[in-house]
DNA sequence: CGTGAAAATCCGTTCTT
DNA sequence: AAGAACGGATTTTCACG
């Protein structure tokens, strides 16, 4: 399990530098934090074993790879029981991103990508349409996506600020 | 713009390790190309420039923080036209991590960790509400995420694996 | 555009307090 | 647990093919 862990201080300001630049310096957060490298070294290692840190990814912007098309798909089982089949074959589908299993009219809520309105329309008719368990898919089109960003960790921190170099 | 940049297939390759694991050595992946670190890092340098890469995130689990409820958040404005304001508004909520403009009956979708449901619930009562041009809120709560992933960049490759050195 | 090597930096461990 | 220090690996730059 991941419970039972107590996040201090420091741990959050590490990881307050680290959800935002994963390849920061080990040494260079020693430096903001005032403790040595040894000791982030200790800390991040605890936390991924805690399971509080579940690991790092570089961030890619889909348009660069194509994807221009962001999408919200609500969809409805027809028999509620099928949800395991069904996730199976979502993770197939290299479009899809997130899979929620949601409180609502729509059992499940996908975010996906694709390169265009055509590429959407065929991944909605000819593969998640046909996906045992599914009897309905409602769209709806991301035109914009104004706030992406990770959990709350900590604020920015005050930062020690070293008065000059 | 990062537009007008071809990525070829080793820049592929290259993306397919890192947006699996931000941290990892560029040597290692120089061995798995078959090409030298310093070509990875050009590579990766080039990327950056052009926009491709975005950036890289440590993954934090947001229920190891205490944040064990994820909801979505259908927003419906009150005159569309107020749509920055509200941008600016939910920016300044730590509880927001997505925010889209979407197409159909909200014209906002949110994506929000909190607490618990009591947090929730004052976050949607007391912050969301009284944000003007918001007129009315629906919301679905994430009983359980099942893909967690990054858009598609390429298949694991089935790695030229060089056959002697 | 990739290579190879050099220099600076960083990582991970061990030892000490 | 935290800090200091060491050897080995890595990042980064550069001139060259």
């Amino acid at each position: 399990m991941a419970d039972k862990f107590e996040v201090d201080e420091i741990d959050r300001k590490i990881l307050s530098f680290l959800v935002k630049n994963a390849r920061m310096p080990f040494l260079e957060i020693a430096r903001e934090c005032g403790i040595s490298g040894a000791a982030i070294h200790q800390r991040v290692k605890k936390m991924e074993e805690a399971g509080i840190i579940a690991g790092s990814r570089l961030t890619v912007k889909p348009k660069a790879l194509g994807f221009d098309v962001c999408a919200f798909v609500g969809v409805q089982l027809s028999q509620s029981n099928q949800y395991d089949g069904v996730i199976s074959a979502l993770k197939l589908m290299p479009e899809v991103v997130e899979c929620h299993f949601i409180t609502g009219p729509y059992a499940v809520l996908l975010k996906l990508f694709c390169r265009d309105n055509e590429h959407l329309m065929e991944v909605l008719v000819n593969t998640i349409q046909n996906i045992p368990g599914i009897s309905n898919t409602e769209t709806f089109i991301s035109l914009n996506q104004a706030i992406e960003r990770q959990v709350y960790v900590k604020d920015p921190s005050p930062s020690p600020k070293k008065a000059k170099k």
